[in-house]
DNA sequence: ACATTGGCTTAACGCCGTTATTTGGGTCCG
DNA sequence: CGGACCCAAATAACGGCGTTAAGCCAATGT
């Protein structure tokens, strides 16, 4: 429409994809109803993305950039090593539920469901854990954290966010635990796990 | 064919279903694949299940019994609360990888995809949360685990094991990383992650 | 011998992703 | 000016999906 005129259909189709992803979810995302929604037939599409996992692909990109700029954010706004990992957990958590029509198709989609995006983007998608993976062996040298494998402590880290992110949001976490709670005993978790015994002992004062 | 004559269609239906979620995954799960499998037409796969939903609901059903069945095996066939507990954890992630044809259906596949399974089969599958809640509890009283509320501990549990499950399963770990390894770290970090700071001394003991 | 049941089939509807074909207006060149 | 060409966009169509409606036919009961 008048997005398209301006910005050229493959942005309207981007942003409608992206729309139609919190309205009506992935299993309901068709080529037929973004065309729809912007007034097209469903093949003009093809003329923009090859295929509906291109076009998918394209949006995976976009949140892979969303979600660095808001670790990136959180970590230069943080002081202490522990204080940026915590701070990057929390916005890693807040970036899965507020922004689940990325978070969905990055990490919750099957992959039997979508091709696989090419090599050169999952290094730009690796990005948002070695940020992280930063921060813990910054708490190493810094003789906080305890001398582990930073890119298995991190993936440890991000599976237990992962965890959180889609137990909560596909909501099979039990009412009676407060989403929020789970969250803060879930982010304290992770980097309590890292502590050395020395500055564990003094845990109940953070 | 021989098994649906023998023991009914409807277990023919369901096993049958199962397998092609092992080999070609609920993405290509249809319900003409299933009777082409079984040499019925698809319709006649609703004279036994109102739909698909239903069909996989059962299945659901088979895959809580069967997780309940192994982690009660582990529970009793350790000792001390933190053992049960982690051969509790062990045994939950060996199912998500093992078992992965259930475990999809049970908590990857998105509530967006099918209906929610009635309420009274809930019950049930909490149950598999509450075995391992007593563990806590158990620990707890035993004076070897922290005082925490042993369901949100529990969740907090399932969340690293479910996200463990799920980025393995759906190979989103970087290759340079051991599985076994981080299955691993994620078992023990569950249980260390309850221990008193006294009992937490001597970590590195076990 | 006829009516009724019930297990099973085929046909069909409206979706889906995708490909092949056609339309139609604009542009460039002789 | 006229015709060749291009290219964005549309329509038609294919094979797949879950599901519903209608029909078939052998076994059963009376």
């Amino acid at each position: 429409m008048s997005e398209a005129e301006e910005k050229g259909l493959r942005r309207a189709i981007l942003d409608t994809a992206r729309q139609l992803l919190t309205t009506v979810g992935y299993a309901h995302l068709s080529m037929r109803n973004i065309a729809k929604e912007i007034g097209y037939s469903a093949t003009s599409i093809y003329l923009h993305f090859e295929s509906k996992d291109d076009l998918v692909h394209a949006l995976i990109d976009e949140g892979v950039d969303v979600l660095f700029r808001e670790l990136s954010q959180s970590d230069v706004a943080a002081s202490s090593p522990e204080q940026r990992l915590e701070a990057m957990c929390r916005a890693y958590v807040r970036f899965g539920l507020e922004r689940s029509e990325y978070y969905g198709i990055m990490y919750v989609l099957h992959p039997e469901y979508i091709k696989r995006y090419p090599v050169d983007k999952y290094r730009k998608a690796r990005r948002n854990l070695e940020i992280m993976a930063q921060a813990v062996q910054d708490g190493i040298e810094a003789g906080v954290f305890r001398k582990v494998e930073p890119m298995l402590a991190v993936n440890l880290a991000w599976a237990q966010l992962h965890g959180i992110v889609t137990l909560l949001s596909s909501e099979r976490v039990d009412k009676r635990i407060d989403p929020d709670v789970l969250v803060d005993a879930g982010c304290r978790h992770v980097v309590s796990g890292l502590f050395t015994p020395e500055r564990l002992a003094g845990r109940h004062a953070s």
